[in-house]
DNA sequence: GGGTAATTTGAACAAGGTTCAAAACTCTTG
DNA sequence: CAAGAGTTTTGAACCTTGTTCAAATTACCC
């Protein structure tokens, strides 16, 4: 049964993602702070011990819900596109990609930080949401190249996701005195044309 | 003239880059303790902050230096090849840029970390070694595009710098339980050579 | 050598994550 | 309902770390 105090941690737990996600959008996950964390979400400082081990394990919830986020927004993007030659629907994904990571972006940015800061490897469902992320590209890219083995399609989707992450992230980095959005949109279909145009 | 202090301040500004270079590659940027530091440079705590305005500081001075070595390991990689063709000289820059990533794990990741931790603008030095690292792909970026503005030939620069730095950075990631690197080497070739066999 | 200025030192401060003994609360039983 | 046992919550205290600055040391000049 849910007890009374069940019931009580798990809203607690919602406070605090909510919280967390609003800081983390703010001003980014390195900023991230127990106290103020307890003060958004009206508890005692040591209660966000109670219910996650560390600030880390507070980020991953958040990145649990961004990464949710994220692939509706890239399943959205393939919305009665299904009939649209690959490298088109390859296009509206990654540009479904960067307007998310545009509009969302400490918040993406925290979904690639903390792997880097951990030492063992992601937990699972991390994994998992990346397969789901890989699974949109994988059918496109199949089209693309129809000789190709099991092996060379992963290679191939892997390879192109890292591509348009590298031009989103670092068109994205310097964003004050950077690249405008538009352009980033218009290198990321000049590197996917040239590829699908073979 | 040299006084002995300057004399003093330099070799100690140096053992602490030294010092912080070798912590870096070991453990990660986030990892420097200003007293590890002290320890190993054989200086006080404080003496850290009559070199340095902050450690932050230091990890740029090392950065200086990882950007050097990088563009060394860029340029010799195409000693000799100046007669083949444009994607070939790509190719071998790349797989040059994925091997000192490699090699220099860490160190290259702290190159990428700065900037998104601090608001202001990257260092000047910072962007001229961009440019220098971007001047080497330009060249046969033109050749693989005769008929582009220099507008285009600059957008496709970055890009293809972007995206082959996205293939290698998650490549290494999870390096663990992960992509071993012939294979980010395959992926490279395949994604360059699929641009230029246009 | 002695006096002044520059340099170096490390104890002290501040900030922030994490712990844990005590307080508050909840549930069970008589 | 009351008392006791168990659970949950609390926030003061602890610890690690970056950074400062008054005091001690060293260098320089006459």
């Amino acid at each position: 049964m849910a007890t009374k105090a069940e019931l009580r941690k798990a809203a607690l737990r919602d406070r605090l993602i909510d919280a967390a996600e609003v800081r983390i959008e703010q001003d980014g996950a390195a900023a991230l702070r127990a106290r103020d964390l307890a003060k958004d979400a009206g508890c005692a400082l040591g209660a966000i011990y109670n219910v996650f081990d560390d600030l880390d394990a507070l980020v991953m919830a958040v990145n649990g819900r961004t990464f949710q986020r994220l692939g509706h927004a890239v399943s959205r993007s393939l919305e009665g596109a299904g009939a649209l030659p690959p490298t088109e629907r390859l296009i509206r994904m990654s540009h479904a990609y960067l307007r998310f990571a545009a509009d969302n972006n400490l918040l993406w940015r925290a979904l690639f930080d903390v792997q880097m800061t951990r030492d063992g490897p992601a937990p699972d469902w991390y994994r998992q949401a990346l397969v789901g992320l890989f699974s949109h590209i994988s059918g496109p890219v199949s089209e693309l190249f129809p000789g190709g083995s099991e092996e060379e399609i992963n290679l191939m989707t892997r390879a192109l996701f890292s591509s348009v992450h590298g031009i989103v992230l670092l068109g994205l980095e310097n964003r004050i005195s950077g690249v405008p959005p538009e352009q980033i949109e218009m290198m990321i279909s000049r590197v996917l044309l040239q590829i699908g145009n073979k």
